[in-house]
DNA sequence: CCGCGATAATATGTGGTACATATTAAGTAT
DNA sequence: ATACTTAATATGTACCACATATTATCGCGG
């Protein structure tokens, strides 16, 4: 797939809010599940920023936790404000995908 | 509905490309055509930065065309180019609508 | 009736701001 | 070395505010 880049913007936000609403998850883990959810070439230095931000914007708690298998994790857990984001988006993101969905329309009419 | 900007990246010019698809038109009209297609918080001072950028990438042709309403028109015709860009565009468009769509269904899984 | 000025609608363009993402690199703990 | 996290820099796009220009129209006085 060509670049996605700018079509991503806004959207990788909402994709880890929406990974956050099943339950909580830390960076790393995070980049997989999007990497495994079609945006392979999503990355740390990508996903990183996304979480200090929601983190900024108050949508999140988090909490250190030891793993076996490395560095101890940064846990983060979406509290009611992040619920709140995250149903945001999708609605934000319905509206845009209806009206392009029309727009598309038309040009066979 | 709350503000757009971030999910709209990417997205107006493609709109633009899809519009002009249609038939050949200029900025003004191009303006109210995305308003009509409701999104109506897109202004001038966003849609001319985007026909300059398209007619700079050569996906249009451009002519000076009189208007018995106001000052002469600069009209916008996709070439072979355009054509090109509107398909990827949409091509990007149906991945990235499609990847979010499996994302969200996990959810309930 | 005719010309003059004011106004509204049409139309294009530019500069600056804000924000999201990409890239690269480096830091830290096990 | 590997797993995980953070930081710095760069780039691109949308948006606002503003500037400029052209045409139609309307009111009014001569």
């Amino acid at each position: 797939m060509e670049d996605l880049t700018e079509l991503l913007k806004g959207v990788l936000e909402g994709c880890v809010l929406t990974i956050l609403a099943r339950g909580e998850s830390y960076g790393y883990q995070i980049v997989r599940s999007l990497n495994g959810a079609g945006f392979e070439s999503v990355s740390e230095g990508t996903v990183y920023p996304i979480l200090v931000r929601l983190e900024t914007k108050g949508l999140v708690t988090t909490s250190r936790v030891p793993s076996t298998t490395g560095p101890p994790r940064k846990v983060y857990t979406l509290n009611e404000a992040g619920r709140t984001a995250s149903d945001s988006f999708w609605q934000r993101w319905d509206y845009v995908s209806a009206r392009l969905a029309e727009l598309r329309e038309e040009d066979s009419v």
